[in-house]
DNA sequence: ACGTGCTTGTGAAAGCATGCACAAAGTGGG
DNA sequence: CCCACTTTGTGCATGCTTTCACAAGCACGT
């Protein structure tokens, strides 16, 4: 490709940068909390467990908000990252699937705190529709279109087993939700235009497995052994 | 620790492929389960959800696994994927912290299918530990070196509340385990040589928000927008 | 008003990761 | 045995991320 089309180029705030906006949120909180009124780029990363210097790039992505010689106002910084990231408005959540994982979602505090308001539970089980479950009735799923629209649900998040979870998806995303979190062990196929993100603990434990192993490996003779199988 | 020793270059597999070798070995499973013998690169890789030349560099790492003009073949780099990623032996795991997400995950059924075996449940609340949960007795946190060297625990899994993570996590290190996943909200301090990975669903809202703010800002105007924008 | 000391914001370099495109290598039919 | 066809493995170009290192900017004391 040679002369690439124009590419508008948005105002691009770089992916690995936002993820890293919510860690320094929630460290700029907890300052917050402990009264400190300013932080340095050097106690902030730290905190965050980052590069000073890759926290400082981050941050000037949003806008140069600090100060030279003094670091960064907390309450100010909160806020525009708050801002950024999109907390300053309530987002709607409809949970799929209240069982195990469902359930200890619903009934999690932690995201009220911060802008995020379960407002719908759905599940397929005849028996498990009508319960209550965190102070919300649980729907049936066959609902899931009025209860979206009704609630203003835009972001789905999916607790189904696997088999189920690509249909909850499409459904989701035909009731207009462009926001999936999903928690099933399947790869969810979708419009281009719609977010999924996946959350998955049976990869994130063969991770830890691999390097595990690799230490368990190397353990005692790892630097000549690695010396030598290069040769 | 800092001083970089002159690091050998040991036979390494990009981080990034490491990620995505679980993700393959799903989809592995699931051809093969149904009688699937061999599959391409294409296939597979749509299967996975990723681009097909990425799937071959991956693969490529752990050796020419593949027949020309034919694919691979299912059985065996199913095992091959495991071989690297540490499944073909038995992981035990202990989880800290039986709340609502603790006991999601000690019920859940689908760890024990890849090598991961629930080992053991640790709480502090005396009205928790003596309880049977998932057919195992949650035992006090007090324990916790004790029951690591005893069922030999090699990964940790902390879904306590943020406040009691580091200090779990620092004694998780000291019993020897070098292999954490982190459920709560907080940056865990630890030793090199330790490896933790965290699973937080604040933050991957948070992006889910980002991105659903962009979205909503850019809807209708964004091609006008973007493009005097840069003017 | 000016110098000292600290900390930000950012070029520039190096390191990773992605995806294209194609030669090399295998299969199967004639 | 050879040819047409398929699919792998990888060199290369490109773009994204991280990190270094330092000039520029600000606060504060004198
Ligand atoms: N529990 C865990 O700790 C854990 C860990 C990792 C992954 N997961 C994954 O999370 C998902 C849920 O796990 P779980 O342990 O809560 O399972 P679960 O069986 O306890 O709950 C699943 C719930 O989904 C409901 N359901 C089934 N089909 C549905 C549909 N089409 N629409 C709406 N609801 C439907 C069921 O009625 C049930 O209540 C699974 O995909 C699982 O693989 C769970
Ligand atoms: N539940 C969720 O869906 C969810 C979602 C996101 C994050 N989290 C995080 O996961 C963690 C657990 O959440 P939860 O909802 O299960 O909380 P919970 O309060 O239901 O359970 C926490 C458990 O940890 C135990 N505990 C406290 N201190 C301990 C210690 N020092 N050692 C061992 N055990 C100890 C408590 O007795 C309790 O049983 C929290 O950090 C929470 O922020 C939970």
């Amino acid at each position: 490709m040679t002369s690439r089309p124009p590419r508008p180029r948005e105002r691009g705030i770089p992916e690995a940068t936002v993820a890293r906006l919510p860690v320094y949120l929630r460290a700029l909180q907890a300052l917050q909390d402990r009264g400190t009124l300013t932080v340095s780029s050097e106690a902030l990363a730290s905190a965050a467990g980052v590069n000073s210097a890759k926290l400082r790039k981050d941050l000037s992505h949003l806008g140069s908000y600090g100060t030279r010689g003094v670091g960064y106002e907390v309450e100010y910084l909160v806020y525009q990252i708050s801002r950024e990231l999109g907390l300053t408005q309530d987002w709607a959540v409809a949970i799929a699937g209240i069982g195990n994982l469902g359930r200890a979602l619903a009934n999690y505090g932690g995201f009220g705190t911060r802008g995020f308001r379960i407002a719908a539970l759905l599940d397929a089980d005849p028996a498990m529709v009508g319960q209550s479950v965190a102070s919300l009735d649980v729907r049936h799923i066959d609902n899931l279109e009025d209860v979206v629209r009704s609630t203003g649900v835009s972001i789905g998040v999916i607790t189904t087993p696997a088999a189920s979870a690509q249909g909850v998806a499409t459904r989701f995303v035909q009731a207009g939700v462009a926001s999936i979190l999903n928690f099933a062990p399947v790869v969810l196929n979708v419009p281009d235009g719609v977010d999924v993100r996946k959350v998955d603990l049976s990869i994130e434990l063969q991770i830890l497995a691999f390097h595990a192993q690799r230490r368990a490996d190397g353990d005692g003779r790892d630097a000549e052994r690695a010396g030598l199988e290069l040769m």
